[in-house]
Formats: C-alpha cells, sequence, structure tokens
RNA sequence: CGGGGCGUGGCUCAGCCUGGUAGAGCGCUCGGUUCGGGACCGAGAGGUCGUUGGUUCGAAUCCAAUCGCCCCGACCA
C-alpha cells in the first residue's frame, strides 16, 4: 500500500521544474505547514448566482469562489481559480517536457518595430493592444510570440546541426476582443500555452506536429476532457494543416461538423460534405431576360411565377476582399461561410459591399444582382468572380439580371458565367452526406481549447531565419505553432461537468482531492476523527480539504457540491461504529466505509482517475 | 461598430413613471436557541443612489453629457 501511495504522490505532487515567475507549481500541502482549513482560506461562495453571469461555467466559477471579474474580459483568479489553473499548466508542462519540449518566458510587452516585421502589426488591427511609451516609441502587448521566438531563433540558429528544436511558454496573452463574453470563455487577458517548432525541412516538422498532436491529446485526456481534433481554418495567417482541439458545449462558438460513421471531424470553417447530384436536364440554349417586379430575395423568386427553386438559383453577393470588389456565387438554398471566403482568396479583411458600392459596380441593387456577361472590360470594378463547387456545370439556372427587377433563366454558367476561381465556399449542414465514408454528419456547438498547425516558413522568411545546410546552401526554418488557452480549458471542463448544485471536477485538475466534512465541529470525538482523517490523507500524499467552520451540515454540503471536490468524507454519528462515508461528487452516491480504509480506498479511486 | 438592457450597502434586487433627503432578502457583527442538505429569535454595523453638469426651494427620481458593465449582431491566427 505504500508502494501504491508513494506512487500517487509522485504522480500527483512532484515539481518538475523549480518555480518560475507566474508559474509556480502546487506546493506539496504537508510542507507548507499549514493546514488546509476551510476556516482559514479564502473561497468565498455565492448563495444566489451572479447577475451578469449567462453560460454555466461563468456563473459557477464565480459563485464558487473560483473568479472575480476585474473588468470586461478580464478576470481574476482566487485561490481556488489559480490551483485550478496550477494543474492544468503542470499537466501542459508536462506533456510538453516530454515531447522534448524546452520552456521559455518570453515577454509580454514587445515594441511595434518586430510586429511590422512580420507583418501582423497592421493585419492584426484593433485586436491588438496598441500604446505609446513616454519615448513615444510604439509598443503592443503580445497576442502570440511567433515575433519573438523567430527573433531569438534567427540570431541564434544558424545550423542545420542546431535543428529541431521546439520551445514553449505559458504566458499571459493579450487580445482586445471586439466582445468578451462568456466568464473565461473570451476573454482579453488570459494563460497559452504557446509552442514553436523550428525544423530544417517538412518531414521533420511533420514529426513535430505530430508530437505535438500527440502531446495535445495525452494533455486533453488527463485534464480529463472530451475532445475532438478537427481540421481547421489555418486562417490568414497562413499554415497548411490545421487541427484544433475541441470541447462539445452549447457554450462555444465554433461549428463542428462530425461524422459518426468514419470519424471525419472538422470545423464548420473548413468542412465539406458530398451534395446529391442535380439533373438540370438539357438546358436551355440561351439567358432568357424576365421582369420580376417587388422579387429581392431568393425567397421571394421560389414562389414568383416563372421563377426557379432556390437550388436552382445563383445567388450573387457582392464582398470587399481588401478594398477589391468581388461577386461570390452561391446555390440560392446554401449559406456562404465568411472564413471559408477568407481562406480561397487569402484576403485579410472582408465585408459587405455596400449598396452604393454595388449599385457602382454592377448598375443594379441586391435584389437583382448576377454574374452573366461579368467580365473585366464590362464591369471594371468587380476583380474577381468566385464561384461556390455546387455550381460547377449547372445549366438551366436562374440569376439577376443586373438590371432592377429583372432576372435571367435558362442560364448555363459554364457558357455564361466567366468564373475567374472554383473554391468550397458553403456552410455544411447537419443531414448531409459525408464525403469520405456515406455517413450523415451531424453539426455541433463547441469551444476551441487547443489549436495546432504548421506555419511554412512564413515568419522565418519575413524575419529572416535561416539555417545553412551541409551542402552550404542557405534554408528558411521550417516552423510549427501550438497552443491551447489554460483558462478556456477550465471553463471547458466546468461546461462539461457540472449539474445542478455545482461544479464536479475531474480529480486530476480539481482544486483539491478530498473534502473531510465533519458534520458538527463542537462534537470533540467527530472532529476529531476529521482531523486525524485529513492528517493521514495528507501524509498520503492526498490533497485535502478539512471543513473545520463552525456552520451547519446542510452549508458545508452545499458549499462542498458548489467548489466541486471530488470526494467528499462525511464524519458523523457513524463514528460510533468505525465508519465515515465516502460521496463521490460527480455521481453524488455515498458508500459506508471504515475509519482505517478511508484513505487507501481514496488513493485507490484517485490513482484510477489521475493519469 | 450597430441594436437592446442595466448601474441604488459585500451579493440579489425594490424605490424612479407621479421629485420631499433610501428600503427588502441574503451576507456581516453581538447575544441566545438550534445542529446530517443553505435554521430561528433579538439587537446592530454598513449606502456621497456610477460620474459630471443642468432644471428646481428641494433630485436616486426630471434633462444633458460622460464612464462602466451585460445581452444580441458584426467581429474574432
Amino acid at each position: 500500500m505504500s508502494r501504491l501511495l508513494d506512487c500517487i504522490s509522485k504522480q500527483l505532487l512532484v515539481s518538475f521544474v523549480p518555480p518560475l515567475h507566474n508559474t509556480t507549481t502546487v506546493p506539496r500541502q504537508e510542507m507548507q505547514g499549514e493546514k488546509m482549513r476551510w476556516s482559514n482560506l479564502f473561497i468565498p461562495t455565492l448563495r444566489e448566482d451572479p447577475a451578469d453571469a449567462e453560460v454555466s461555467s461563468h456563473r459557477l466559477l464565480i459563485r464558487a469562489g473560483y473568479i472575480r471579474q476585474l473588468t470586461a474580459g478580464v478576470y481574476s483568479l482566487l485561490p481556488l481559480g489559480q490551483r485550478v489553473r496550477l494543474k492544468v499548466m503542470q499537466i501542459i508542462r508536462e506533456e510538453m517536457n516530454r515531447v522534448g519540449g524546452q520552456e521559455f518566458f518570453l515577454p509580454a510587452l514587445h515594441p511595434a518595430e518586430l510586429w511590422k516585421e512580420s507583418g501582423r502589426w497592421e493585419v492584426m488591427g484593433e485586436n491588438m493592444f496598441k500604446f505609446r511609451d513616454r519615448k513615444s516609441t510604439e509598443m503592443g502587448l503580445g497576442m502570440t510570440h511567433e515575433e519573438v521566438f523567430t527573433s531569438i531563433a534567427r540570431h541564434s540558429i544558424s545550423s542545420y546541426r542546431q535543428l529541431p528544436q521546439v520551445w514553449y511558454q505559458i504566458q499571459t496573452k493579450f487580445r482586445d476582443e471586439a466582445r468578451p463574453k462568456s466568464g473565461l470563455l473570451r476573454v482579453r487577458e488570459f494563460t497559452m500555452k504557446d509552442a514553436y517548432s523550428f525544423d530544417v525541412d517538412r518531414t521533420g516538422l511533420d514529426k513535430s506536429f505530430q508530437d505535438q498532436y500527440d502531446a495535445y491529446c495525452r494533455i486533453f485526456t488527463r485534464c480529463g476532457l472530451k475532445y475532438t481534433a478537427v481540421e481547421a481554418s489555418s486562417g490568414a495567417m497562413g499554415g497548411s494543416q490545421s487541427t484544433e482541439f475541441m470541447v462539445r458545449t452549447e457554450a462555444g462558438e465554433d461549428h463542428i461538423v462530425l461524422c459518426e460513421k468514419c470519424g471525419y471531424a472538422a470545423n464548420v470553417e473548413k468542412a465539406t460534405s458530398k451534395l446529391p447530384d442535380v439533373d438540370d436536364g438539357d438546358g436551355a440554349t440561351a439567358t432568357e431576360e424576365f421582369p420580376t417586379p417587388g422579387v429581392h430575395t431568393i425567397e421571394d423568386l421560389t414562389t414568383f411565377p416563372g421563377g426557379a427553386s432556390a437550388d436552382r438559383q445563383i445567388k450573387t453577393l457582392v464582398y470587399v476582399l481588401d478594398d477589391n470588389v468581388a461577386l461570390v456565387l452561391m446555390r440560392g438554398d446554401h449559406e456562404l461561410n465568411e472564413i471559408k471566403l477568407q481562406d480561397a482568396t487569402g484576403a485579410i479583411n472582408i465585408r459587405h459591399a455596400q449598396a452604393d458600392e454595388i449599385r457602382e459596380a454592377l448598375g443594379a441593387s441586391a435584389g437583382s444582382l448576377g454574374a452573366v456577361g461579368v467580365t473585366r472590360s464590362s464591369h471594371p470594378k468587380i476583380t474577381l468572380v468566385i464561384a461556390e463547387e455546387a455550381l460547377r456545370g449547372r445549366r438551366n439556372m436562374t440569376t439577376g439580371a443586373n438590371k432592377d427587377d429583372h432576372h435571367l433563366r435558362g442560364v448555363a454558367i459554364d457558357r455564361d458565367i466567366s468564373v475567374d476561381k472554383w473554391a468550397s465556399l458553403r456552410s455544411v449542414k447537419a443531414g448531409e452526406t459525408c464525403s469520405t465514408c456515406g455517413g450523415v454528419l451531424d453539426v455541433f456547438k463547441a469551444v476551441e481549447v487547443g489549436h495546432i498547425f504548421k506555419l511554412g516558413t512564413k515568419y522565418s522568411d519575413s524575419m529572416g531565419a535561416r539555417v545553412l545546410l551541409a551542402d552550404g546552401t542557405e534554408v528558411p526554418i521550417i516552423m510549427g505553432s501550438y497552443g491551447i488557452g489554460v483558462e478556456r480549458a477550465i471553463a471547458a471542463a466546468v461546461e462539461s461537468f457540472h449539474d445542478k448544485a455545482g461544479i464536479a471536477w475531474p480529480a486530476s485538475i480539481a482544486p483539491f482531492h478530498v473534502v473531510v466534512t465533519p458534520v458538527n465541529i463542537k462534537d470533540q470525538e467527530l472532529f476529531g476523527t476529521a482531523q486525524r482523517v485529513y492528517d493521514e490523507l495528507v501524509k498520503a500524499g492526498i490533497e485535502a480539504l478539512l471543513d473545520d467552520r463552525d456552520e451547519r451540515a446542510g452549508v458545508k454540503f452545499n458549499d462542498a457540491d458548489l467548489i466541486g471536490v471530488p470526494y467528499r468524507i462525511t464524519i458523523g454519528k457513524k463514528v460510533k461504529e468505525g465508519k465515515v462515508e465516502l460521496m463521490t461528487r460527480s455521481t453524488r452516491e455515498s458508500e459506508d466505509v471504515s475509519i482505517e480504509s478511508v484513505v487507501p480506498v481514496i488513493a485507490a479511486k484517485l490513482e484510477a482517475s489521475i493519469t
């Protein structure tokens, strides 16, 4: 038994690295001197729900005394919150180290100059906190650290012999979100583990990427999270392969497409599906214009006499992509996904065109727009006509005539429209067919807790990080970028594991493993037993909390349920029979256990749930 | 950035429409009774009503400006 406990205590409490700045590990309880007595701790639980909290994780983390809001999107972590954060950070740290990661600690304060080199000072725009120092030098708060890590690499790495390298840090990131919301799920200041790999070639990058992928799976599994790794858009910052680690929750803002049958999983920003073939018949030999007074929407045209069903229409959207006007062609019943448009065109800023811009470019107003006959010479304002894949080869379609209150029918895409580019631009809908296996696709909401992708040479090129190969040629370093949002993972855990009474933490990230609750502290026998059990738990390396408050049992039970400690040992009347109660928070099941065996029983349960 | 809502003891809120100098519940302090799922009785402490300006004899209340927070949307490597 002592071997078993020893083993657990190592798993739970060993510090792998010395404390550095804000990233210390949870101190060993037995070395703290002070006992973890509830009466001495700052655990400000609230009896009522906070008024401003909507989502469960936000509501519960505040009510259970884990966090307090300082200002919009900025939260203080109270002692319980910090304990959980340190647990998550320690798991991340161990798994990063396991795949050869070396921990750094980089500044949060960055000179604008560095970000201008990579071009992201402009790209990030308002999302970056920017200001001037006393000398009037432009500065920013780091949103991420590609630039800083790359600047270190370019100064100190010059030979292929020094590669590969995997560098990481766990540090505060700042993003001036337009709309912070949902407690810790979307904030302006947060802890991120960001890692970067540096390799000589693509093969090296593939290995580094796979290492990180494996590490992420272990991290989220150890945190007790049920995650799905999905194909994702790498966004405007570029990257060839992009995987997001998502936790399913209604509070999430991302939409994930999943095939239960073959396991295909992708963010809707990336997902594709197979649509049934459409038989268009032979098609008309030429287009025919017809008047459509009062018809301004796809819906209008489906009911208009001589109109067409939505899947027989071409929807023409006008977008401004980095100051260039583009026509986006979608099937009438399909929805454009703007991220896909961004990915397909490489545009950084995209927006709907304004009414006057539309009229200037096409000579008609929204509701009567079409791409038939639109060419560079006929419509010089239009720089791109991009069409959705589902429109390929379609005939007998109906679309706007670029003449108010008129439409065209008998349109054949290949014959009548000059398409510059084809792309997958539509959002997949639940119930569509999986293009891999033919199964049925499901769509659900999720929160992104991790994101890994291959950067390639974007930063090494722009910032000049190069190495010499054995043959003397100089090549840019190939990079990868790998992030985890620590507080977001915590919030995702609460979203996943809670009930009406409060939080039910996975044991691996719970602030304490056990709470010892004497039903009445004035009863010397009960309280004495509680103290002995507590001492033995601590000795066994188990993180215990003694609820020594002079409160009624109901208050203590409710608080214990609220803060979500995985196990509760209730010390009550049955002490006279040599027994205590062991309650499992997640199932709320209770069992009587003899006083002597309660510590080993808990140790065994923890060993089973903490890996 | 567009739309909506809200700022009143630590927390959740009432009072505002119809101006007259601030209330409840919870929490907190003290005393007593209670004691296995947020007890009860009694006595207390605690608020420049977000801020600034205006109207008025008098403003939490009416007007204006401003700051902040929340929600929806836009936005979001």
